[in-house]
DNA sequence: ACCTGAACACCGTTCAAGT
DNA sequence: ACCTGAACACCGTTCAAGT
């Protein structure tokens, strides 16, 4: 009896916090971030959305978890070339994967993430940073204002569905009046020019160098 | 005859691109972003969301709009102080309006804005570089990523509906085991230490001093 | 040209009821 | 405890039809 259990479709398997997160990471190498809802989830598990709300709060803390995932693919950096050298590749294998996926780097600048290979990355952070020299009580926010820009970066990539804005970026500089925005008239070309990576890689040194040169404020208040 | 015109209800006002950002501008001031939606804006011009498509292409470009509206509000630096100092001041102030909406500088993030008050500032922080001796190929750059920074710090703070984020991570921090992530055991006061205008003024300093220290790429590809 | 109602194609989340 | 269907309370955008 009972022969519906013996169809050729695959048992229908039991319902896991990783086996959401594995099932959701398909959806966005598929289908993109913006297809990854609550319901085509479900779908996917053959199930209804509610049932995911046992294993998973929200829809945000899908994401972190679906960014932490991602981040555990990061390959740790070649212990060869400088501290700084080193410090660069591993916040640009940061971005690069984030890259992928702008709309989670956009998630990861709202709620900061704090899973397991998150905290890996920041550990190897800081690590880099006191190789350097960095004093200790500025290692810290160091690595917080390297990983916000590195989030950021990414993040500016997200929803280009339409590259409208970015035309009405380059209108503007374009059309600007040389007599009411010279600076803008006169810097219009560097406003607009650089590839990404060569900006970004322009961005970090310029963060390196500045937390190695400027000292914390002498007090600190708790939040 | 048609007595109707004449009821107390203030006559309609015709639909104009300013009096829907006007309107969607109350709103968020009174509702906040979330409520900001192109059926409750119509529903506050009394008219159907679909007129709205009129005058405004997309949610992204009435952001747009209402970012540059705020903006407008932001008083120039007073001529007084160093150039840093009024850079830092300049850029606090826009910063403290984002801050006002954060989900307001998530858009500006992802859609770089283009409007009138926007061009003002980027004129203004030119300008200031080049006080401050920046050599000129430099400056877009350094201006972008003062943006970027001053933008992405009010972008964290959007969607703080449920602080559980931010608990996540300290939770984490604070249970960080000493043999498995010694770096972060050891740095675990700064990493949760810091009042946000003191981490943001850091930051500042930070990306100022790298900015009037690093060099750019030899060869700047165009886009 | 401008404006509209209605429709299309969806969302996240909650909850009472089942197993 | 886990799972579910159905409901609640919404979205942005398009389009044919009107004025």
């Amino acid at each position: 009896m009972a022969p519906e259990s013996r169809r050729e479709r695959p048992a229908k398997p039991a319902l896991t916090r990783d086996g959401i997160v594995a099932a959701a990471v398909a959806i966005l190498r598929e289908e993109g971030l913006r297809k990854l809802t609550m319901r085509r989830l479900a779908q996917e598990l053959d199930t209804g959305a509610a049932s995911l709300y046992v294993y998973v709060r929200n829809t945000a803390e899908l994401h972190a978890a679906i960014l932490d995932e991602l981040l555990g693919t990061i390959a740790p950096p070649p212990a060869e070339g400088s501290w700084r050298d080193r410090l660069e590749r591993l916040l640009t294998a940061y971005t690069t994967r984030l890259l992928e996926y702008p709309g989670l780097a956009l998630s990861a600048l709202v709620a900061r993430p704090s899973g397991e290979n998150y905290l890996g990355l920041v550990e190897n952070l800081l690590a880099l940073l006191a190789e350097g020299g960095v004093p200790a009580e500025r290692r810290a926010w160091g690595i917080d204002i390297l990983l916000q820009h590195a989030t950021s970066t990414a993040a500016e990539h997200a929803e280009q569905d339409s590259p409208d804005d970015w035309d009405a970026l380059a209108r503007a500089v374009r059309d600007a009046d040389e007599t009411t925005h010279p600076q803008i008239a006169a810097h219009a070309a560097d406003l607009l020019t650089g590839r990404p990576e060569q900006r970004m890689s322009w961005g970090l040194q310029v963060l390196i160098t500045g937390i190695t040169h400027t000292g914390l404020p002498p007090e600190r208040n708790p939040t």
